[in-house]
RNA sequence: GGACCGGUAGUUCAGCUGGUUAGAAUGCCGGCCUGUCACGCCGGAGGUCGCGGGUUCAAAUCCCGUCCGGUCCGCCA
């Protein structure tokens, strides 16, 4: 049908008659001389109607933007001074010989060069908005990163392994999304999570090295970074401790970026534990381009009379930080306003602050509603241990823990943005020693990774006698404050299982029922194994600069996980619920009252 | 479950302290134009102001409810 892409038709071509198919990004009608912009995967060229062959150039004339075209023409140079630098096929343009209209297009909703278009709509002609340069290109990145990933994993022995999207429901995470069975009514399968059982399966099968560009599903509320459907880069491995796994998972991670961007991350990465990420950032997903740190007061304000600041200091449950954002003295009442409007969404009860006007001036020098509260001594510690200089803001948090560490963790991200703070660079990092377990809201013990992950201890025993001790051997890929990955070296005796089980508060019965067929597996010789998934969306999102996951598939959903372009999810037919033997509930405002 | 932002011409927005005929840009349609590339010039058409209710002599504008899109908290690894 045709012989080029358009974007492929150069000066190399000269004197040749191509054939080029086609969209009309855009025609300029000079009465006399038309010119069509003719646009595919692969570029625009400059198509040229003269009215010396009256047939085609009427065609011509009627032709209107996203028509499809067929057309023939002899490449030639153009005039001297008409080049266009912007084009790769800018030095050249073709005369055109022939011209076939494939198909007529109505007007589009949008035009495709506004970049301002809302994405209601965009996603509801997600078809067009896709021939749009931008997403076009981050099609391509995706495509070029899988591309990269599995000729990657391929050369290094691993194998790819499809694992079933029809499974069984888990107890612990997110909430699934459930497949009712015809065959077995009244029963359901349930669309993974992750593969992570049947990676663990496909290890303990002697398969050595897996990996798998594979769908999860999770039916939770959805945020920039998070769609109910995605895709993970799944990879486990036999016989390789968590170092290995992470030394080849950053190698492959720089390799890619080598290739893709021809950037140079780091090597090796950095290793942060999780409690220094946690003290120094208040995250465990730090993002180290941001040169803020939280200080820990909890030794100046111990004895201070200020309670708002001397009980965190005291309480082993609670802490006290300070965040210097330089020049920050420059902020307005209402902007402190809005930052402390900012961290009371994480909890945070206030936002204490000081401006440090002069800081030779002492007391006299510090401007703020709490300083009358805090005696000389103290106001100079804390001078000399956030190193604050005239014309910078301190900014306080003090509370429980969690809350401290949550809201002025992202406020040292938000001030990072705000005061234009942003290293302009990639900074991986591998997040480790992670806490095996964490109390949850009714104090009992909860995996904080998920409850396959190996504990440090070595012996069951050891774990059971004090589970808030343990770490566990996961890691965490983290890139500019963005989780990429994470993964762990797996249990694989059945004793510490057994004991992980135990202190989830999982019984015996139940475990059987969950997960009957990995306990079943362990007892058959399985090897140790580790692994780790990367979300390939996140990924591809950092890598091409998007800022939502959206952006780089194809065709995503909303916030309240609807297709607006096929308008799923939809009803189904009495017939269809019939032979499930599913019945609907009525949905009555009034009665439920 | 909750907080906040947005919804006005095909599109992106202005108008919003209530008051003649709701504007701009761009797109679209028509005419002119032989070297443009965001072509140019002239003319024209185009609106349930998301939806429902209320206040008022009068509502795009104020109030209540609701739907849709987005950001975030909760949720989620």
């Amino acid at each position: 049908m045709r012989s080029h892409y358009c974007g492929a038709v150069t000066e190399e071509l000269l004197d040749q008659e191509v054939t080029l198919c086609g969209w009309v990004n855009r025609r300029r009608d000079h009465g006399g001389v038309i010119f069509i912009d003719l646009r595919d995967r692969e570029g625009l060229v400059q198509v040229v109607f003269d009215p010396d062959r009256a047939e085609i150039f009427e065609i011509a004339e009627h032709v209107r933007n996203e028509y499809v075209l067929r057309m023939t023409g002899r490449v030639r140079l153009r005039p001297e001074g008409t080049a266009n630098p912007d084009l790769t096929s800018g030095k050249i343009e073709i005369l055109g010989l022939e011209l076939e209209v494939l198909n007529a297009s109505e007007t589009p909703p949008f035009q495709l060069d506004d970049t301002g278009v809302h994405d209601d709509l965009r996603l509801q002609y997600r078809y067009i908005d896709l021939r749009r340069d931008e997403m076009k290109n981050r099609m391509k990145m995706r495509s070029q990163v899988t591309r990269y990933i599995r000729s990657h994993l391929e050369e290094e022995g691993y194998w790819d392994i499809e694992t079933p999207m029809l499974t069984k429901a888990t107890p612990e995470g997110a909430r699934d999304y459930l497949v009712p069975s015809r065959t077995h009514q009244g029963s359901f399968f349930a669309l993974p999570q992750s593969p992570q059982l049947f990676k663990q399966l496909l290890m303990m099968s002697g398969m050595d090295r897996y990996y798998q560009i594979v769908r999860c599903f999770r039916d939770e509320d959805l945020r920039a970074d998070r769609q109910p459907e995605f895709t993970q880069i799944d990879i486990e491995t036999t016989f390789m401790d968590e170092n290995a796994v992470m030394q080849a998972m950053e190698e492959m991670i720089r390799g890619l970026f080598k290739e893709i961007l021809d950037v140079d991350l780091p090597n090796p990465f950095p290793r942060m534990d999780h409690s220094e990420a946690i003290l120094r950032f208040g995250s465990d997903k730090p993002d180290l381009r941001i040169p803020l740190e939280l200080v820990d007061l909890a030794e100046i304000m111990k004895d201070v009379e200020f309670k708002v600041f001397s009980g965190p200091a005291n309480n082993p449950d609670g802490r006290i930080v300070v965040l210097r954002a330089p020049g920050g003295a420059e902020l307005s009442r209402k902007q402190i306003d809005q930052y402390t409007e900012y961290v009371g969404r994480y909890g945070a009860k206030g936002l204490a602050w000081i401006k440090v006007n002069d800081v030779a001036g002492g007391r006299d020098g510090l401007q703020s509603p709490i300083v009358k509260f805090l005696p000389d001594d103290v106001l100079a510690a804390l001078i000399e241990k956030t190193g604050a200089q005239s014309g910078d803001i301190l900014f306080f948090g003090a509370g429980d823990t969690n809350t401290v560490n949550e809201s002025m963790g992202a406020l040292r991200v938000r001030l990072g943005h705000d005061l234009d703070m942003v290293d302009d660079a990639w900074q991986p990092l591998f997040v480790v020693n992670f806490p095996m377990f964490e109390k949850n809201s009714q104090g009992n013990w909860t995996a904080l990774h998920h409850p396959f992950t190996a504990p440090s201890f070595d012996s069951a025993e050891a774990l059971k006698a004090d589970p808030g001790k343990a770490l566990s051997r996961a890691y965490d890929m983290v890139l500019n404050g963005t989780e990429l990955g994470g993964g762990s070296e797996r249990i694989y005796k059945m004793d510490m299982q057994k004991a992980v089980f135990e202190i989830l508060g999982i019984s015996e019965e139940e475990a059987d029922e969950k997960f009957g067929f990995l306990l079943n597996a362990l007892k058959y010789g399985c090897p140790p194994h580790a692994g780790l998934a990367f979300g390939l969306d996140r990924l591809v999102m950092l890598m091409s600069g998007a800022d939502s996951i959206r952006d780089v598939m194809a065709f995503p959903k909303t916030q309240t996980a609807a297709c607006l372009l096929t308008s799923a999810p939809a009803p189904v037919s009495a017939k269809q619920l019939r032979e499930l033997n599913l019945k609907l509930r009525k949905v009555e405002k009034a009665e439920a009252e």
